[in-house]
Parts: structure tokens; sequence; C-alpha cells
DNA sequence: ATGGCTAAAAGATTTAGA
């Protein structure tokens, strides 16, 4: 299986870009995150004529998330347990869901595309959400891995952080001011890894952002950030043989701020009960 | 212009992004 994922910065924007960049790089399973638009908005017509089944979580203009595969995908969900709202100007357990996780099965591997909340400030409400979101994110994980320790799981997409301080290149954003490089969500992001995921492209590729800012020639200047990721459980992990991040997708007609990160696997859903292969 | 760009919409400004 070839996964990536990609914040695209609205799909309506970039269909064409988003698959043939799909169809370029023979990946099987594209995970998007801000799509903007509801599943009746989403333009499917490119996808299925290049052989990609689409589904898509939105509720607005906002956010939203999608899984395009042409693996067979079963048992798709809209939230994880857990999973905490937001609304302005609102507290409480009460606050509506927004469209930031789609999760599902796909050729036996459970796929997450999740578009972690931004933050905003340290000071706003988005940034306890942003913790809260991440917290019962990390607690999803646990109940998972402790249902079965050998569940191939990836959680991939725009986790809105940039874990150490190589992973921030742009000089507008800073410690102990900004979001994103705050020791609290970095805490957050190493608790998903002490709950037993790993950042399976790191080892692969150690160096590169995944974003840039449109504004203040942060592209050209490389000033930059490392803030998607594609996490994977035990299982996935060992799967892993390759992994690269698509700097080239940052170039050229109306691109994303954000470029695609892709993992190979030589990944088999039926590891477990390996039945020996006959041949003649 | 103090976010110097981009996208979407209950749009001609506002909200959101990181």
């Amino acid at each position: 299986m070839r996964l990536a994922t990609w914040n695209v910065n609205s799909i309506r924007a970039r269909v064409a870009r988003t698959v043939e960049f799909a169809v370029r790089e023979n990946v099987d399973v594209l995970a998007m995150q801000e799509i903007k638009c509801r599943p009746d908005q989403f333009p499917y017509g490119p996808f299925e004529d290049a052989g990609y089944e689409v589904h898509a979580h939105g509720l607005n203009q906002w956010n939203g998330v999608a899984i395009a595969s042409r693996l067979p995908v079963d048992d798709v969900q809209t939230a994880f347990d857990g999973m905490p709202g937001f609304a302005k100007g609102m507290e409480g357990p009460d606050r509506p869901l927004e469209a930031r996780a789609i999760g599902a099965l796909v050729d036996g591997v459970r796929v997450w595309s999740l578009y972690v909340p931004n933050g905003r400030s340290l000071n706003d409400p988005h940034y306890l959400y942003k913790l809260d979101w991440l917290a019962a994110l990390r607690g999803h994980v646990q109940a998972e891995l402790a249902r079965d320790p050998h569940l191939p799981m990836a959680l991939v997409g725009d986790f809105n952080i940039a874990p150490t301080d190589a992973d921030n290149g742009d000089p507008a954003v800073v410690e102990g001011v900004s979001t994103h490089v705050s020791p609290r969500e970095r805490e957050a992001f190493h608790a998903l890894e002490e709950a037993g995921l790993a950042d399976v492209v790191r080892p692969l590729v150690p160096a590169g952002f995944t974003y840039w800012d449109y504004k203040r020639l942060r592209f050209p200047r490389n000033e930059g950030m490392r803030i998607d990721f594609i996490l994977g459980s035990p299982a996935f992990a060992d799967a892993v043989t390759g992994a690269s991040i698509h700097r080239e997708e940052r170039k050229g007609e109306i691109p994303s701020d954000h470029v695609p990160v892709v993992v190979d696997t030589d990944f088999r859903a039926d590891d477990d009960d390996d039945v020996p292969m006959i041949f003649g």
C-alpha cells in the first residue's frame, strides 16, 4: 500500500492538481485535509475517473477531511471516540463536532485522516480545544492498541504542531509566543508516541518542511514548518519501506500551502494468520 | 497596510488559517 496525506486547502480549487499527483505518484490511498466543502460539493468525478473511491466528511466551508482509495474501503467513521467539539463563545461537552477526522479500514489498515485544530493563539479557547482534541486522540489510540496490539493503524494529516525546533523555520513562529511550538502542544504530540505510535517518515526523511505560509516569500526563503505527519502503530511501522515529502508540489499554479507526505508499505492484512503460498 | 496571501460565503467584508 502506498499511502499519502495532503492538506489540499480547498479540494474544489485544486482537484486537478490533486488527482494528477495521486496518479503520477501511484498513490493507493490519499488522505486529505481542509477540503473546505460538504460531501455534496466534493468533486468526485476526477477521482472516480482515475479509479479512486472517495469518502468525504465536511460540514461547511471550514475544515473538512476525506479519504480517496483505489483499495477496498470499509467501516468509515467521521469522528474518533471521545473527540471534542468546538463553537465560538460556547463551553463544555455539548459543543458540536467539527469535520476534522475521517477514519476507515482500507485493505485491513485502519487509516485516519486528521486535521488537528489550529489553536489560533495561546490565550484563545481554540488552544485549549486543540489540547483537549489531542488528548482525546491519544486516549483513542491507547484504547485501540490495548484492544489489539497488532492492529495496523496510521494516523495521518495536518497535526498543526512542529515537534522539534528544527521543524520550525518560520521566523514569525516563536517559542513561548506562538501556537504550533508551545511545550504543551509538543507534549501532546509526544503523548501520541508514548501511546505507541511512531513517526514513520522521520527516520527516512530526517529534514524538510511540509508547509510554507503564502505570505512574505516564505517558500522561496524556505521558511516553512514540518507539521504534516504519518504516525503508525507498531504493525504499520514494521511494514514501512519508504517515505517522501513532495516539496515540488508547493510550486506551480495555485499550490496548496502544504505538500504531500507519502509512505510505502509492504503490509499485508493477513500477516497474523499467514497462509503458506503453494506454487504450481 | 503591523497576518502584505488565499479561500469561501447568509459575500462587496468577514472569518479562518499557523
